[in-house]
DNA sequence: CAATAAATAATTTGATCATATTCTGTGCAA
DNA sequence: TTGCACAGAATATGATCAAATTATTTATTG
């Protein structure tokens, strides 16, 4: 008989890789503690996995900056220091500019219209206060424009740098409401509907500047 | 009776580990053909490990771009692309001489007179022709270099990137003995000497721009 | 006698492995 | 071409052992 989870689901994935993703999306998102211990078992309690998975999951997550091993071979979620909040914003000062330039020349209508879409839906969630949809929303809009670029190196490296602010998240997440964020989103979209590459960058860049700004202060 | 391992080396490191800069070492210097597949078991077997190491050395790998998990969930050496190489050498160019400037302000005599060895030990392996240790020297002054910015996450995403063009050096060895390499390490080393950070960003510059385009050279 | 320190026991957690299960691709036969 | 069986490989679990942390007890000292 037919595998289920391969009919109705893309695919079946295997356990390490959902571990993966959902323990990703916990420290993305601000749902641990920076600083906060994290145990194999715990986690596989937590997400009714096996050792093995979690160790992998870890083991991966841990390669991209997002925990870190320690020397008593425990593992926890890093503290992000002032110094390191302006390294991960030279970074990103960089690539993602860069990306939405190349975004930018080869974005079609259709693209542009599903990030207006996931825009609005932003919009809507600042206007809710939903913190925790604002968090994921922002990402995403991020990421869809990450991968429009076709270039997976850079989108990778980039991706990886959200995990190192994702748990200083929580800080901003209490200020959503007094916050009034004034997103360069909507510029940013004018520009890659104009096909202007660099006024798309330019936008991007302002975004960045502002979002790392608002984490500075929160860690501060 | 107290751990010999513990008295000898510095410390008892977890298998995972030693797998995993085992397995890091066989990628960055060309010891693997791009494209190659590699498994589970053939690892554990070849390094003489258990499977759940050698797992958690591929993920850590996979997630730094080191290795390619497939959709038929196996893992390969992964080929680069002219584009890839493009992305890399990009992201180096910025990366590689900030780090370097870094480094540069506070960098000790004894420093200086370390990578001075090394910068000597590589001449001395391209006289020889000896292109193995020629590639893990001309890695090791470099990653020296980061280590001296103390600059942890741009040294592990400028680190990361050896990985990506590591499995095409392979054919850089082949023409070592032609290539007349006029490194810029000495001027890197002087402008080191002189307190001057600009210089020394610049001359890196120079190196990484070099290397580059022999990779490129290489793979087109 | 209190307070601190040292030693020891209990518990938690991590590391590794052997084993069973599932998946993938291939070759063979209908 | 389709279906099926088989071999190679990856996946996942739970058992077992080792290391580290915490709690508890004991000893020592002022």
């Amino acid at each position: 008989m037919m595998n289920l989870d391969k009919t109705l689901s893309a695919a079946a994935l295997p356990v390490h890789e959902i571990v993966y993703q959902d323990l990703r999306a916990l420290i993305l998102f601000g749902e641990f503690i920076p600083g906060e211990a994290v145990t194999i078992q715990g986690l596989a309690t937590r997400l009714s996995a096996g050792l093995t998975p979690v160790r992998e999951a870890i083991r991966r997550l841990t390669a991209e900056g997002a925990l870190s091993f320690n020397d008593n071979r425990r593992v926890c979620v890093p503290t992000l220091s002032l110094k390191d909040l302006e390294d991960v914003s030279f970074a990103r000062q960089f690539l993602e500019p860069k990306l939405i330039f190349m975004a930018a020349q080869q974005v079609t209508a259709q693209d542009i219209t599903a990030l207006i879409t996931l825009d609005s839906a932003l919009d809507q969630a600042i206007l809710r206060g939903d913190a925790p949809m604002y968090l994921r929303l922002n990402y995403q809009f991020h990421h869809q424009l990450y991968q429009l670029a076709r270039a997976p190196i850079l989108s990778a490296l980039t991706d990886g740098l959200w995990l190192r602010f994702g748990p200083s998240l929580r800080i901003v997440c209490g200020r959503l409401g007094t916050l009034h964020l004034v997103d360069q989103h909507k510029e940013t979209l004018l520009a890659l509907k104009a096909g202007d590459p660099q006024a798309a960058s330019d936008a991007i860049l302002q975004d960045v500047l502002q979002g790392m700004e608002q984490i500075r202060l929160g860690i501060a």
